[in-house]
Parts: C-alpha cells; structure tokens; sequence
DNA sequence: CCGGGAGGAGAGGTCC
DNA sequence: GGACCTCTCCTCCCGG
C-alpha cells in the first residue's frame, strides 16, 4: 500500500507505476458504478413517464415521494426539540 | 446595454472597454457583498461564543435556531400533503 | 392488477381505488429504485474514501473523473470564457 | 439585563429564569444576524442574474470570483496534481 | 429557452 | 489537530 501518490520524491519506478495501475483501476471502479447510477435514475425517469401516461400528476408524485423520505426524520425532530430546549438551557441553567 | 460580452466579432473598441469596466464593476459588487455576508457569519460565531462562555450548549443551540426557522414550512408542508395525495392521483383518476 | 379494475367508469369507487393501489404501486417502484441508486452513491463514495486511505487526493480525483466524463470542446470553451474575464480584469486580480 | 439576575444562586428560580430570557435574547441575535447573511445572499444572487441579463456567462464569472479569493499557491498545486493524475490515465482518456 | 428540482461539491462544525 | 458529517451553495437536467 503506498503511502503517497502525489510527489514521487523517494519512490522507486515500481512504487510509481503501481500508483498508476492502482490510480487506473479506481477511476475504472468509480465510472462503472456511476454507470450503473446512472441508469438507475433512467429506470425512475420511466416509471415517472409512465405514471404520467397513465394520467398522474408527476409533479405532486414527485413531491409525495420526496415527503415520505422526510416525514419520518421530521416526526422525530418535532419530538425531540422540549429535550432540546432543555439542553439547550445548559449545563449551568 | 450590451448583448454580448463573450465575443467581440462585429464590436466596437468602446463596446469592448464598457464591457470590461460593467465586468470590473460587477466583480467588485460580488466580493464587497461577500466580504458583508462572511463578516456576518464571522458575528454569529461570535454569539455562539458567547453563549458557550454563558455556559449554554452551544450544539443544542444551534438545533434549536435550526429547528425554529423550520417548523413554520414543516407545518405548511404537513397540511399540504393531502392535497397533494389528491394530486398525485391525477386528473384522470 | 385489482379484480375490480375491470369496471372503469369515470367517478365509480371502482375507478378511485384502481388509482389509488396504482400510485401505491409506482411508489413502491420508484422508492426501491431509488433505493438501490443510494446504495450506488454510498458504494462510490466509499470507492473515493479507499483512494483517499491510499494518499491519493480525493479532489483532484473528482475533477479528473469529471473531466473524462465531458466533451473536451465545451471544457476548452468554458476555459476560454474564464481567461477572457481574467484578462478584462488584469490577469493577476 | 434583569434585574432578577442579581441572585444567581444554583437551582433558584431566578436563575432559571434569567438563563431563560437570556436564551431568549441569544437565539433573537442569531436569528436576525442570520436573515441579514440571507439577505446578502439574495443580493449576491440578483447581481449574478443582472451579469446574466447583460450577456455575461455566470458559471464563467462565479470562478472567476473563486479564483481571486483564493492563494495561488493553492490553485497552482491543485492543478498539478490533476495533471498528474490525467498524465497517469493517459491525458486525453 | 427558462425555471424548478435533484444531485454533487465545498465549507463549517463537531467529535475524537 | 485531523477526519467525519451535516448543511449550504452551485451545477445540471428535466419539464413546461
């Protein structure tokens, strides 16, 4: 595992060229999985269209999706803000 | 007014200068207003300061600023979901 | 497909309930869709966190992949765009 | 100041009291210290939106900004290291 | 072609 | 003081 790839001081031609081949592969890994994302987030664009096709508001389906990833976050926030308060008062209140 | 300030195909000298001096001018606008917003921040650490040195948590605190500016959109957010249930179902339903 | 989909008339309770386990069903789509697409990025993020560990620069590593990922045409364009504001300011600042 | 907060003893009411208004009159601080940072923050937005209506490239001109807030020094390692990494790759791919 | 929303990058804060 | 993590801001892309 080397160290450091960014200056090549005392390395050796193996240790830099390691750093490529190591460098190579993690731009290789990250391109394919942003591929993959990628056409994830076509899959979801389609199933907007055809929710559309079928006569849905895609908009407000868009913001029913986006609140159900929020509701439970926010329930536990509005629970926990008299603790807060409390906290909030300090250790020497 | 100026159309353009990327090219300088069929401009003018004095097109060009005005362009240049309206860039200046905007530039100077942008970091005299940033350099105002960064004092402010710079005064809120400030406060934050000392409410810590008042003994107040000051991680409690800033959850409860945070809090109260959302509380008032969580709530229009909240009553607004039914109706965009209803929405969601779409004109053809 | 609900056995009572059959009857379609607008305004039937039929018709409302057939669109209503519709949008169930295209929300559960989108949100496992949506799933796996987190997954993804987290699997991304870790990729960049394993370069990170091994002394590469995370930063300069996104810019790359950025880089690649666009038209080396619109990147010299942007470029240009850049020097030409730079210059109308004098180039030092 | 109250006049209350000359008692200060632990666990009085008067102590939970002034600690209270206290709280009070630090979150009001912050909470309008914040609109003014917001408030900037618009007027920062409208100047690039008039840089916008007289033809200036925007995305072009927010690095332009960057760049003069910003040490050389920094910017000039930075963009050794991209080169660096785009060398290893194979510049072009 | 423009505006709005979603995703990504950078900055700041907290914890160790 | 350094790493992680949240949050804000910027960028990009879709929809109108």
């Amino acid at each position: 595992m080397p160290a450091a790839a960014k200056k090549n001081e005392s390395a050796s031609a193996d240790t830099t060229s390691f750093a490529k081949s190591q460098l190579k592969a993690l731009v290789e890994r990250i391109e394919r999985l942003e591929e993959e994302k990628k056409a994830l987030a076509d899959d979801i664009r389609e199933v907007y269209g055809e929710a559309k096709a079928n006569g849905f508001d895609t908009k407000a389906l868009r913001a029913v999706v986006r609140m159900r990833g929020q509701e439970p976050a926010e329930r536990q926030e509005f629970e926990a803000i008299v603790e807060l308060y409390r906290d909030a008062l300090g250790i020497g209140g």
